[in-house]
DNA sequence: TACTGGTACATAGTGACACCGAATACCGGT
DNA sequence: ACCGGTATTCGGTGTCACTATGTACCAGTA
């Protein structure tokens, strides 16, 4: 993708990432599958896995250790009540600056 | 504000500035005003400068020394061709992360 | 005159975050 | 023994918004 997404991710792939937590729990590498069926067909592996790394240390997932049939062990994260606060913290700022947005994007053509 | 805003900010802050400059030519200090009367209430004067003067060397804007009134000449901003292209960009890229976003939100839920 | 306050721009340093590249580890199939 | 898919980690880079500060111009006022 463009340099455009890269810099608007900052800030919102978190809450992409905790919305998902929110539905179910998940760990990095299916997060990451699931984010390119979505269409961000290039998220790198590691921004993934450094943000969950992020996250947890906040506080705002647990984590369990869970082995895979297929690999090494998965950390499976789950969003906890902190983080569910923190989510919706989230969809109110996206909401704020998506309003402003969409109010330019009439306005000014 | 908050962190998340800021973080959010990144990479639309941009496309907000363009937008506006896409409407009508205009100058940093005004600009700042504009974005604290709609809510963005503590850019900080020196990120939008430092943002007009990104997209000048990038070739986006034209820019017009105008003598002022009241105090140092302004630098009036104005969208060029180019501008324009980049905004439209700005525009798919929004929507696009705006789309999956209002899936997430829907579903997660 | 000196002082204050609004207008207008500029810039050095900081922190946060997505990216890149590489490495590690486990396992099944050929 | 080797390759490819699964799964995580980590060091280094660039970009961007923020902080804080400084400069400059002008009008009003004490």
């Amino acid at each position: 993708m463009g340099k455009q997404v890269t810099e608007m991710l900052k800030g919102t792939l978190e809450g992409i990432v905790l919305a998902i937590l929110s539905g179910r729990a998940a760990y990095g590498y299916e997060i990451t599958a699931w984010l390119r069926d979505q269409g961000f067909s290039d998220i790198a592996e590691g921004t993934v896995y450094a943000l969950l790394v992020r996250i947890e240390q906040r506080g705002l997932v647990d984590v369990e250790k869970v082995p895979s049939e297929k690999g090494p062990p998965r950390k499976v994260y789950s969003l906890n009540a902190q983080g569910r606060e923190y989510l919706e913290e989230f969809w109110r700022t996206w909401s704020f600056l998506s309003e402003r947005l969409e109010q330019l994007r009439e306005g000014g053509e």
